[in-house]
DNA sequence: CTTGACCTTCCAGTCGCTGGAAGGTGGATA
DNA sequence: TATCCACCTTCCAGCGACTGGAAGGTCAAG
């Protein structure tokens, strides 16, 4: 399929799959008219490209994550390193996140969201607390 | 103080104080010699700056606050807005972290790395959730 | 008076896209 | 067959938010 529709499918916009192209993300087929020639797969690894890194991890990340599925000639300790060590990663994104969950609804419950100036997220911010 | 201080005191490198001044978040005087002289009420804003931006605001949330800040007579609900906003930002990618954290696990206990060629793991990581 | 830590500006590079120009291709329609 | 228009191609520039480095000025200490 053309990259219109690899777009539609993988949720990513052309211009960024060609910018994973140029970095060596994914290499689909060429057809005779030079056009990008998507297969099923290649759209499986759009779409897991698009959820990844919307959830934070870098680009080389995902390059690793790739990995772990497409070379298949890797020994199996050397995947399950890389993919704990994603696991990790996540966990510590998780808790990070939660973290500043936390902090930021304390200060939205906090803050009057009236008209009144001694808006208490202003004060949490600026280091009074 | 010089921009040294400032950086220690406020926790951004010097790099990142003399980029905000570029972009005029911040506007120190300027010392006889030219170095820039940071007053007290200027370490506050970069230290508000330092710790808005760390809980993932983007530069120009941070100018709406620091200007927020700077004039009391705005309404509070203004800065709750953002927040709230930031706040569903933060759900979001917690809900979908918590989801691939799932399916890496997944991934990890199912895959020995030996021979996948179309493996249904595959499907699930770029496909699925 | 030299050393070295600080400061200045400016220019380039990073990452991960994103927009636009300039031009080729493909299928439907007049 | 000509025209249209959406799609595709490449390339070049710019974004946000820094970060690094060069080239040079300033200042206190030895």
């Amino acid at each position: 399929m053309n990259i219109g529709e690899a777009s539609e499918r993988s949720g990513l916009p052309s211009k960024t799959i060609r910018y994973y192209e140029d970095i060596g993300l994914i290499r689909p087929e060429r057809g005779g008219n030079g056009y990008r020639d998507y297969a099923a797969t290649d759209v499986h690894k759009l779409r897991f490209l698009q959820r990844s890194r919307g959830l934070g991890f870098s680009v080389e990340e995902c390059r690793q994550l790739l990995a772990l599925y497409e070379d298949k000639d890797r020994a199996s300790a050397d995947v399950k390193d890389i993919a704990q060590t994603k696991l990790a990663e996540i966990d510590r994104k998780i808790r990070e996140l939660t973290e500043l969950r936390r902090t930021l609804e304390h200060l939205v419950h906090a803050c009057h969201g009236n008209d009144r100036p001694d808006c208490p997220i202003l004060e949490e911010l600026s280091g009074g607390g």
